[in-house]
DNA sequence: ACATTTACCATACGGATGTATGTGTATTAC
DNA sequence: GTAATACACATACATCCGTATGGTAAATGT
């Protein structure tokens, strides 16, 4: 049953994922034909025909955007990861993703969320370890006590929030680190924003 | 801006929201018209234009299930929590759900998975704590040294997974509790699924 | 009384959408 | 050689889908 796809039908399949995944819905025949340059849908759906065939998808007949995923694109969706961050010694965070997750489908990411990678332990006392994928969303303003991801001189740090009079106060959960003392309005610092979820695949061991 | 919703456009709103979790994508008009009765689809375009008209969804005209979700809806999913499991003292898995998880739209389920908070600390060595939800993906065999939920007599119990020769072995991550030991076939035994992902919202303070 | 809002229906139009059928070409298998 | 497969295009059709327009009824506000 697992045949093997031809390289046009991998292309295919992972635009559908990736359209699924970017605009919530699967594609069109005509979306995916203008996608590819194709003049006519009749094209795309013998290839759908040939996904369908081989079982990788599932379709709706007659139904507008009728196209299913089926087996492991249904279950996993591929994220771009920004970049690492710890509470103690800052990470970069970088403009370009340099890695992907893997996150089930269960967790679909609020509009402009985006991904960090959890290293260190200096939030262990708030239950966030090494590996862990932290969701993050720009936009919201922080407050009091929530888990902020922030930029100081251009080096990425996770700590939790606090605003007093004059200043920003950034503290780790772990008291081996002191906390982060900021003046309001200093330049070259930027909250990126809320951690407003942890996520932790299951798929391999843990060390 | 914020202006208050009617009972049947709160209504409308919330069946998109369902649809869209449960199909992964928006409702066509004519689906919103069948789920309430209508018997046109000139109604449901009526109700769409006031919600549009008060922010809570945008409309891509034309195109075929245009309907993007705006605000909380865009950002959170409601998902329904099917029981509480622990490691230690087994709880119960309800045939209907318990209480329902706002999940960060990150979190996208496979079709068929669900969800089960996590009671008591039995876990707490696999780094998995008290109140997180674990998402539960059923049909799919389970490997050796995975979490899995299983059914044992009733109950539901959320262990490491051992296959031996003659028995099963779930195996609690705290030493303080004993390895659960079953023959294989015996009748009250089934593992109800494999721990694909644990998630944490960072809503509220952690006790 | 009058206007406004909410709620539902009927009809109609144009374009989008999925589907079926046929034509043609290149590549591969035997 | 010939059959099978993959690939792209053209045409055509029924239905789906969003949209526009107009009508009816009830509730509410002034």
């Amino acid at each position: 049953m697992a045949t093997e796809l031809t390289a046009i039908q991998n292309n295919i399949l992972e635009y559908i994922v990736e359209h699924w995944n970017n605009a919530g819905m699967p594609p069109t025949l005509a979306e995916i034909a203008d996608h590819f340059g194709y003049k006519n849908r009749a094209t795309v759906q013998q290839h759908l025909k040939a996904l369908e065939k081989k079982g990788y998808i599932k379709r709706n007949p007659k139904l507008a955007r009728g196209i299913e995923l089926v087996a492991e694109e249904d279950i996993m969706q591929v994220k771009p990861l920004f970049g690492e961050v710890a509470a103690g010694n800052p990470l970069a965070i970088y403009q370009d993703a340099i890695d992907t997750v893997e996150l089930p489908n269960v967790v679909k990411m609020p509009r402009n969320s985006f991904l960090l990678r959890v290293k260190g332990d200096s939030l262990k006392d708030a239950y966030i370890f090494s590996g862990d994928i932290v969701i993050v969303h720009p936009d919201i303003l922080p407050k009091d006590g929530q888990i902020v991801v922030a930029v100081l001189d251009d080096s990425a740090v996770v700590k939790r929030f606090f605003k007093k009079e004059d200043v920003i106060e950034l503290h780790s959960e772990n008291p081996e680190y002191e906390p982060i003392i900021v003046k309001r309005n200093y330049i070259s610092f930027k909250v990126v924003g809320v951690v407003i979820g942890i996520y932790r695949s299951m798929e391999t061991y843990r060390n």
